[in-house]
DNA sequence: GTTGCCATGTAAATGGTTACATGATTGG
DNA sequence: CCAATCATGTAACCATTTACATGGCAAC
């Protein structure tokens, strides 16, 4: 009777269960393919895999068996037919469309309103920043060819197109605030 | 003797913060303005803010001070000197870019690959329809007049810009997708 | 022989989410 | 009097992050 069914996957889950299936077999290996290619469009933790990964094998979502090398345990995981269906059910859900964006810089871009109109544009000129740098680090991972599977390179180049997109808006809204003189007065300061 | 200092405020803090700079006086007010305008990008909690409220009075970053309507109490929150530098060392902050992407879309098309061609499809199709969703959402809000703020409004618009751009991205996969009929066989399917 | 990588894990703290609990006021 | 809205909070849970701890193996 396992712990938690197909029902709910948590997010750490889902990304075990998405590499497994790929063919990364240990814990190790998983950490290393998240710091290589997801790490680009999810911020995954690493320090709860190992935890995780013993609840999929509760679970009975993964089974596991022992591969040392040398005199190194090592845990090699794969996908039971309970895990590739929840994995494959995850993937074909319908239902849920999360789309949750939480982007620091559009949050500090909400309040700039509060800073003096000269302080304003600087917000702006970070959150093009910030975009720029993503732009730099993923055109040189694609020009490395880091991105083997066309799936992963979808992804990557969806992360690149995106961050230059972001830059542009960023190099528009520039120029429409100074336009516009950073915008008069609309800080409702408090009263106390 | 304050409990957290200037140095780091969690996000819950930065958003409690600016919305009281904004003139939202109460936690309910508060919880209010967020479900009407953060809630779009950015998937802020509305439990914590009491306790972080109350936080916030412990570091001397919010003075409080009683404001019954009848015999309902209220509390009526305003920054302090040290709030408000808070705030604006925040929204000046020029060290830390952070630009932290989380899509459940995206991880899914990562994982794409594990599925049958026939059925790589539906994940960019789900999440051509999220962004879908999102633009109907946001524009009906901004047609509304909802943002009044020109500050609010960029960032509405930045969602809706940022979401036509996502779908379009995604009808633009699907072409790609089915010109090569969904992609060979890049599963790396684990072998036990 | 020591640096660096492979490999697995634990502990503590923080943060965020949901659900619950309470009660006054206003308007129909 | 009932429903909706204003208003404040607590408790429990889950997820995430960081730091720490351990040890083998390979190469220089």
């Amino acid at each position: 009777m396992p712990n938690r069914p197909t029902e709910q996957l948590n997010n750490t889950a889902r990304v075990l269960l998405g590499m497994i299936a790929e063919g990364h077999a240990t814990g190790y290996a998983i950490k290393a393919e998240i710091e290589r290619s997801t790490r680009l469009y999810w911020g995954a933790s690493v320090g709860g895999i190992y935890p995780e990964l013993r609840r999929l094998t509760d679970a009975g979502l993964v089974s596991v068996c022992d591969d040392p090398r040398g005199g190194t345990r090592r845990h090699s995981y794969t996908l039971t037919d309970a895990g590739r269906q929840a994995l494959t059910g995850w993937l074909t859900d319908c239902s849920e469309p999360v789309l949750e964006m939480r982007s620091e810089p559009l949050l500090r871009l909400r309040f700039a309103g509060v800073l003096e109109p000269a302080e304003r544009l600087g917000v702006v000129r970070q959150m093009r920043a910030a975009y720029e740098a993503r732009v730099e680090e993923v055109s040189a991972r694609l020009e490395l060819g880091q991105f083997d599977d066309p799936f992963h390179r979808m992804t990557a180049e969806f992360g690149l197109a995106y961050s230059e997109w972001g830059r542009d808006w960023c190099a528009d809204a520039e120029r429409r605030l100074l336009a516009e003189g950073c915008l008069g007065q609309p800080v409702a300061t408090t009263k106390a």
